[in-house]
DNA sequence: TCCAAAAATAGGAATAATTCGCAAAAATTC
DNA sequence: GAATTTTTGCGAATTATTCCTATTTTTGGA
């Protein structure tokens, strides 16, 4: 049974947050990179310098910086789940070969937000649009591009 | 190490494709319908005729017909992967409280494709936008629409 | 500077979704 | 209908993620 309102991303929170090193070093490394990384390459990259971090403290701070809005999760094509320090609202290409995930600045759709709460009676409140193809280096490997 | 070149979702196909009564249905189900059910729902659904069907037998039918473009594989924010019998282009709503997806015919961004070629050197072959927020259903819900 | 309360952690166990391996069954071709 | 190939059911294995709990860290106030 849904509960009749959840705010979205809004789960019950602490009274206050804590400021941790394993929270700021993930943060840190989100903010510093384009890449996209999975909660296991942060877990090793983390684990560098903090041999003592475990897996489930990554998955925690992951799940507090997307809620407060630190951070975001992609959900890519292939059931992964990606992080992303940008959080200024921007789109991505994700190769079919590779999966590297490029963003892309791209202006929206124009008008399509306010159409789809005219015509359809809904509301959104973001939207995602991932490319999926092949990125320029997978591209430039196809032998005979037919 | 990633193969120089993998035809997109082209596995190593068996010489033919035989037709089975487990994968007939699942197709069946997934085209007479407009929801987008899990691996799990449908293997519940083809199970109250079909009660010997096994769990690993759905997932390897839905990639299999996936793979032969019958179907779509649909993964959701949430993480979960739906299916889709509706192969024809497409997007969607995606409701932030009840997780339900809604088919939306919108146009395309006009000439986006076009523009990603030429200004960024990439080759989109999909365009998926995933609109989320709230439902119609879920938007009455709310209380206090601020 | 020390204390008490709250929040967060490490580590490990538990869950859930999906994949794999294989002998038996079903489908297809001849 | 026999031979060949694909597919199935079943259970085990894998993977990603979540949950549990005793211990540690953080923090704001005395
Ligand atoms: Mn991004
Ligand atoms: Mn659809
Ligand atoms: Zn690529
Ligand atoms: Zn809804």
């Amino acid at each position: 049974m849904l509960p009749v309102v959840t705010p979205i991303n809004e789960r019950a929170r602490p009274r206050r947050r804590n400021r941790t090193r394993q929270r700021q070093r993930l943060l840190e490394i989100l903010r510093s990179t384009d890449c996209h990384p999975t909660a296991a390459s942060l877990y090793e990259a983390v684990r560098v310098d903090s041999p003592r971090l475990s897996l489930g403290t990554v998955y925690r701070n992951l799940d507090v910086l997307a809620s407060d809005g630190e951070i975001e999760a992609v959900p890519c094509t292939d059931g992964a789940v990606r992080y992303d320090g940008n959080v200024e609202p921007h789109h991505h290409f994700i190769c079919d070969r590779c999966d590297e995930i490029e963003d892309l600045e791209l202006s929206l759709p124009r008008g399509l937000a306010a159409r789809l709460r005219r015509e359809h009676g809904l509301t959104p409140c973001r939207v995602r649009i991932d490319f999926s193809g092949l990125c320029r280096e997978c591209t430039d490997l196809l032998p005979n591009p037919t």
